[in-house]
DNA sequence: ATGAAAGCGCTAACAG
DNA sequence: CTGTTAGCGCTTTCAT
């Protein structure tokens, strides 16, 4: 039923070889052959086996991506866009989700390193998935095989990052210009530690005392339910009693789980309290109020996240030195802050 | 550096064959020996190549999955769900996306074709795409890869679908009994012409009589900037001057994008428009106001595919008849609808 | 219970 | 320009 390069050499009466040649357009091969063979080619539907030429080339054409999860926009755009720019240049992505709350057995890495992935791209791992996936993620680094991430590993390998840290400065700034001095702060593990950081550096470059009760981080469990987690946590900042009339959420999901939260307890967002997320998914523009935010460069980290990992790939006697990509951002005003009443 | 089965027998002192016996499990092997072969490999971190496995298992333990975009949550949630199902059972998944604004030339399916999927998932194909794509469709079916799609498709392969018909006509229905009797539509040809008719027979055995001007069907493009989608829509219906009080859009995308509109115009839902969705996806809840939708239940259908797929995959000789299987669909009732004003 | 050897479909020398 | 041939890493008879 399927066919072979036998198939087509039998069928143009020319010799495997020469079926190969034309099908890899290295060697020079007559044209009448060559037309011949394209013909058998044709009438025989016949497609390379992948599996074939990777025994040969060592190159399976194929690149490993871990994401926490997908049915998150940030990356699932992320892998959209890689996986068009992947398979343009001939290569095939292959999406495996790091985080699964049932069982901690999950094979997302070392199936990657059966199917001997030319390169690896990492997003955010879970942080028990990540333990246990320590002994793989160095097989991946000893093997020499190229890997790019997304996040800060303390590993030695080219990272992209959005500028956190300036850039949620510059977020919680925009709330000190409106008059906000009272400022809350909703973070989480995997959102990274630099968007906490802005935040107290802007906080304390302008002179305001940081307030610990203002700050929910949890800093130990990977939250990515984060629209719930966004909701419970200003739930929790209500019942509190907090005094606050800002909040800075560590992204956009968290910041609509939040406004959502402060609407149902009949507090409205601007008018009552100022919220900004961080991302700047579609939905941030989308919803009511549309968020203020920062937006990552997403395309832009994207494309060279995959030229980054090309070219590590294509040329791996060039010894690369493994950089840290820093993409600027930028604050997106929209509808969900406005001053503070003055009470 | 890469490590082979020879590594592994040169180690342990045995032949390949040997080796090979202890990673399957397959022929008994003497437990002693076994032991020391186990240590071997975890000595020399030593991965088996599914390479060379599949060139003679003519198994490639690989899933195709065509969806039209990711970053919409209803396909990158189902894509999710079917990974990890699937990786449970040993197999990987390849997502790709067949719609690509840019150019025509998408090679989203001859490339699982050349991977040598053992079976294929098809979620929507945009059309164009899918013209070109007809012919790699046709060698899949040809070549007995086992299929199952997400939309009804003119092929004979296994379907699973929720049912829209009734759905919808549900939906509909619930405005109706709310009050209203003028209804508009907005849908689109990706989404299916099944929630249209569900629309158009709810009215009809309601002895509503059906206005066209009232419907938005977009029965020639596809659609997949969703929320854009229905955002321009609405303007299209207010700057029309359209008389309507009910709104039902055929997914929660679309819903969202002309509940934006709508308040953008100062229009008020509930208050003054009521509306409905397609889907339930995660925003629906969680929008403003919370969105009145029909559920799918993605979860039951994400491992029906699976189970099916697998099905036919494992027993390649069992005759299988391609089933269309079609899920029911629940009315979500939340807060994007009320009784319309009485004018 | 284990080893030797054939061969999966293909590419890359090496010959002619 | 084109054919012959040796493997790539693995599984699977067939011997032993």
């Amino acid at each position: 039923m399927i066919k072979t390069i036998k198939d087509v050499a039998r069928e143009a009466n020319v010799s495997i070889a020469t079926v190969s040649r034309v099908i890899n357009g290295k060697d020079r091969v007559k044209k009448e052959t060559k037309e011949k063979i394209q013909q058998a080619i044709e009438k025989l539907n016949y497609v390379p086996d992948q599996a074939a030429r990777t025994m040969i080339n060592k190159k399976t054409k194929t690149i490993g991506f871990v994401v926490p999860v997908l049915s998150n926009e940030y990356w699932a755009k992320l892998a959209e866009l890689i996986q068009r720019k992947l398979l343009r240049k001939g290569y095939t992505l292959i999406v495996t989700t790091s985080y699964d709350e049932r069982e901690s057995e999950n094979p997302c890495l070392s199936t990657l390193l059966e199917r001997k992935v030319d390169g690896l791209l990492i997003g955010t791992m879970a942080n028990d998935v990540q333990a246990e996936n320590t002994k793989y993620l160095q097989m991946f680094i000893d093997q020499g095989i190229p890997t790019v991430s997304f996040s800060s590993l303390s590993l030695n390998v080219t990272t992209i990052l959005g500028d956190a840290l300036a850039s949620s400065l510059k977020a919680v700034e925009h709330l000190i210009q409106l008059g906000h001095k009272r400022i809350a702060f909703i973070g989480s593990l995997s959102t990274g530690i630099d968007r906490e950081l802005g935040y107290r550096n802007a906080l304390m470059l302008n002179q305001i005392t940081v307030d610990e009760s203002l700050i929910i981080s949890s800093r130990n469990d990977h939250v990515y339910h984060f629209t719930k987690y966004g909701y419970q946590c200003v739930q929790k900042l209500i019942s509190d009693n907090t005094d606050f009339t800002g909040l800075f959420c560590s992204n956009d999901l968290i910041a609509i789980g939040a406004i959502k939260a402060l609407e149902d307890f009949g507090i409205s967002v601007p008018a009552e309290k100022s919220v900004v997320g961080f991302d700047d998914i579609d939905m941030a523009g989308l919803y009511r109020p549309a968020l203020t935010t920062v937006k990552q460069p997403i395309e832009d980290m994207a494309a060279t996240a995959v030229a980054t990992l090309l070219e590590q790939i294509e040329h791996p006697n060039g010894s690369y030195v493994h950089k840290k990509i820093s993409f600027p951002m930028e604050l997106v005003v929209r509808q969900s802050c406005s001053s503070p009443k003055s009470s």
